[in-house]
DNA sequence: CTATTAACATGCAGTCAATGCATGTTAGGA
DNA sequence: TCCTAACATGCATTGACTGCATGTTAATAG
């Protein structure tokens, strides 16, 4: 297995097509069609279908998708820190950041670091927040920034790990001024459209467990896209697709 | 980065040698003195230090290793799952198991299911505790294999976690029944030759609160060897190496 | 300090895998 | 039924990888 090859099945699952792929991957057409069967071969069995035209992945592959992505970040990374290693001797710290932290508190915070402690060498994984619990609790991460529901409690106590509240964040309801009409036209008829986020990731369960019983209360909540991604479901809120609930 | 040279580099690791690991990768020692080259040149920094005649890696390289391991095992998983995928719909479950009972718990058990529901895909992952309940927690793994401490708490607590008592076990001190004699001795000196686990793993940590506080109170405890694996403290101590505390 | 040896590096030539180009084949849609 | 876009394949070329033979150097014994 190589890296070039997760690669190779990453691209193709993001782009849904063979040869939109190997533009991607620099290939032609030909050499990546027999990357592809190498890979296959390599491998045992086929991954993909090609008895439809814009090939598709079978459902077994698309399953191991996360797992390929997560080692193909991890096998990066692995060069970077033998890389790094080899050069100077600052000391490696490696911070777990959940998903939708990543893209907001998180990179201040490296810039800051970055200039007052240019002796440390910050690696960042982004995950979800089980991951970031899991990273700490094995040890492979040193860090975790992480939402913690208000009232709540974490899922991981033990004497090796300490907390410390930074801030606090408030989910806010975003939509599209432009439109406000419209929204407030489907609100009259007792419906809100809506963003959603998966029920396996924290912010959806913090919109099933906080936010939609209390807007169930006002209107019927019509999901009208889903996404885990803040940034993505806020430029779906800003051309107006439904209203997304994104940390202030 | 390729499974490969992950495995070429936990052979140099693990035989201490260029030679002697590539006899072990079935290349001639010319060719596997290139192909380190290359993995070199690829990672941009060297590994190894060459101007030692068996040549050593490098402290940078070493601190990786445990991560290399982890990837390569962890690649020839994926490649595994994408080939189980690709055939039956078996159901596929994931089960963790800590290092010490992945050598004497879980075969039997694997081996029952095995019997009992062949239309079950399991995989086993062994690790340490901690990267267990990371497993568990991120949701890598469906079920863990863990030791507690009599009387003590999990790490972990989360409403979709539950936990099982499957039996009980004890730590028993053993040595080699032929050179007791040597033990006797040893101990009327003062003195108790001990096999030790390194402290970071669970049963480290386990002789370090429960069993040596004890031992320190009859005798000096005196570690001749470290070992991580419980198969092999026992050998080192049916060899007369020293005593050592394995579970029952 | 020197000689010996074992461990690693390198020049050379052969093999085979990977690639691009040109072209054939087929699923999807008009 | 025809057309087109998507994927597969034959062919020639390139270059990466390997083994063999041999050179170089660190470790060790005397």
């Amino acid at each position: 297995m190589r890296l070039e090859w997760l690669e190779d099945i990453l691209a193709i699952a993001e782009t849904g097509s063979l040869s939109e792929a190997a533009r991607r991957r620099n290939l032609t057409q030909s050499a990546f069609s027999r990357r592809v069967k190498a890979i296959e071969d390599h491998v045992g069995v086929p991954l993909f279908d090609r008895s439809r035209k814009p090939l598709q992945m079978h459902p077994a592959t698309a399953d191991q998708r996360p797992q390929i992505a997560r080692l193909a970040d991890e096998l990066r990374q692995l060069a970077a820190d033998l890389r790094e290693g080899g050069h100077a001797n600052r000391t490696r710290v490696v911070f777990a950041s959940q998903h939708a932290l990543t893209t907001s508190l998180t990179p201040a915070l490296l810039r800051w670091i970055g200039t007052r402690a240019s002796d440390y060498y910050v690696r960042l994984r982004s995950a979800n927040q089980d991951e970031c619990f899991g990273l700490i609790l094995s040890q492979q991460a040193d860090l975790a920034f992480v939402y913690r529901l208000h009232g709540a409690q974490h899922l991981i106590e033990a004497d090796f790990i300490e907390t410390l509240v930074l801030g606090q964040d408030r989910l806010i309801p975003v939509f599209s001024a432009e439109q406000a009409g419209d929204l407030n036209k489907s609100f009259q008829s007792g419906e809100v459209p809506l963003i959603a986020y998966p029920p396996e990731v924290f912010l959806g369960q913090v919109m099933g467990t906080r936010i939609l019983p209390a807007l169930r209360q006002m209107a019927r909540a019509a999901t009208k896209a889903e996404t885990a991604l803040t940034l993505a479901a806020l430029e779906l809120a800003l051309v107006g697709v439904g209203v997304a609930w994104v940390p202030s």
